[in-house]
DNA sequence: TAACTGTATTAAGATATATAATACAGTTAG
DNA sequence: CTAACTGTATTATATATCTTAATACAGTTA
């Protein structure tokens, strides 16, 4: 369901949180479908509790997901305003965009290759709105 | 020379390589030409010379520079790219571009922004080579 | 009631970053 | 040659972040 990589200097709660939100943006994950629990998640990927459960907590705090004591935490859509996350991708994005400039990618390849991103999610994506 | 921003997460010994690394491929540092030494640049950022000491030994390691004991760090030009960090940054940059896409975020308006961090570098980097 | 849920807290260890204080060797201007 | 500059290396310390660990407590449900 999710894939954490070691080697990554990113943190283990940062690709938690990465994986769901890709799994709740796409559609692939449902408005109030059930996530694994806490203790369930943290066992099935084989870290702590605690990891998953600040994962969790911040996904609530951006709007992604609502947690109900006892019985579980569900996803909650798309936040509208997530204006936020949104400047996050685009810093993201332009430090990407730079270094490859730097690289002499070309602009042309830079922008095609954006083509194929799009391409790519029409192919999987069946879920995905509009 | 470098702006440092102590507000962003990324480490000062990341952005003053990112500072040099800017200013050799866009050739606004000749090859050859002399870098500041690690003790006046240290004062000069008001940091300690360990932190330079390390940005300019990593970027020597990646080939950006060359060093002399006794005389200096000089440039040593752009060096031939790693396919691995390529293949890393088109992985950042997939991952940015795909997400930006579920969020709405036009397709045409991601192209129009590498034009823009393009232009941004070229605005600073008068002497960019082609 | 028992077994799940989320949530909160405190402690400890590991790692990365940055500073601090030296020390040593090569280069160069005087 | 000497002094003042270079790069380089090392050890120690402080700090912050990440992660694990071990609980504890409260709400939900079969």
């Amino acid at each position: 369901m999710i894939q954490l990589n070691y080697r990554d200097a990113k943190p283990i709660y940062e690709q938690v949180k990465d994986g769901f939100r890709r799994l709740i943006v796409q559609g692939v994950m449902e408005v109030d479908e059930k996530l694994p629990s806490v203790r369930e998640m943290a066992s099935s990927l084989a870290i702590n509790p605690n990891t998953i459960q600040r994962a969790y907590r911040e996904l609530e705090q951006e709007g992604y997901l609502y947690a109900v004591a006892g019985r579980g935490s569900f996803v909650a859509g798309v936040p509208e305003e997530d204006s936020a996350r949104r400047k996050e991708l685009f810093a993201a994005f332009d430090a990407a965009v730079e270094e490859l400039l730097y690289l002499r990618v070309g602009e042309e390849e830079i922008c095609q290759r954006v083509a194929q991103v799009h391409q790519k999610m029409m192919g999987k994506g069946e879920k995905a709105k509009e």
